[in-house]
DNA sequence: ATTCAATATCTACACGTGTAGAGATGTCAA
DNA sequence: TTGACATCTCTACACGTGTAGATATTGAAT
């Protein structure tokens, strides 16, 4: 239930757009081209052709499902914004770190961003990490 | 020196293509693409040509830069290693995860990917990045 | 000078992605 | 049953990317 860069499930990497259509669907979901169009044409000014052709493009993809009722084509989407997260994620490190994991995270905290509060919660979230491996074999450090 | 995720200097992604190469050039420039051919002829199987292509493109995209002495061309790098990566995390930090940092590192440190001794270093960066906070003003969470 | 090997240039093509218009078809109200 | 409107389907095009062959040019060795 844990894990995560390693595992089966589709972890793809999506293009600018597909994740403005795909964060649609995952908020209206199930629901139509038409809605999904209306909630982007404000921030990407998209015409409903141009949302339709990419929703169906998505589909055959993989990345939605499209269901027929009647004359109308219900959306849904077929990967979780997690697996998407973690697509983007297994991107970066492959190319960016060699799949070298903490020196991802090195960079990231780097970043100066973070809120104190931030980095106590960060800091919490090691301590349990390391807790709840205590007891597993040790593994190599950067594989 | 520390900043980072908001710089001016480049932040470009690459395509898979792109990182293939210019680890290629980073590792062996000043260089001619022939040697960039050769160095990457085992693992894609590329000829010349497609080298040779791939790189100009990435001139004029501003990835790398050409040089030419009499008839041989040498390229160099013109984003840094460090610029790459950001560009990469920036584009997982906006897309993925809308911008928020913590839960982008959450995620990465539930990966689970991490030795025992990664994660004592992890915490000793967050130690030290919080120290050298500690004076400033306090900034908003999730920006 | 002539040729060989290295390097470079040009051109091309298929496929993906962003973008959308034109026209077809189904639905509901009058 | 006839519109008016919503929704869909089809087709298209430009530009980017991956891929590379064919041809030219150059520098060096004979």
């Amino acid at each position: 239930m844990t894990l995560v860069i390693t595992m089966s499930t589709p972890q793809p990497e999506l293009t600018e757009s597909e994740w403005a259509i795909i964060k649609a669907v995952w908020e209206h979901q199930p629901c139509a081209a038409p809605s999904v169009q209306e909630a982007l044409v404000a921030s990407r000014g998209w015409t409903y052709s141009t949302v339709r052709t990419l929703m169906d493009r998505m589909v055959a993809k993989g990345l939605l499902t499209a269901e027929k009722i009647r004359h109308l084509t219900l959306y849904r989407a077929a990967v979780s914004r997690r697996q998407a997260q973690l697509g983007e994620l297994r991107y970066a490190l492959r190319h960016a770190f060699d799949g070298a994991l903490k020196p991802m995270v090195e960079t990231l905290l780097t970043a100066e961003t973070l809120s104190a509060a931030d980095l106590d919660e960060l800091e919490a979230l090691i301590v349990a990490r390391r807790k709840s491996q205590a007891g597993r074999p040790a593994r190599k450090a950067n594989p």
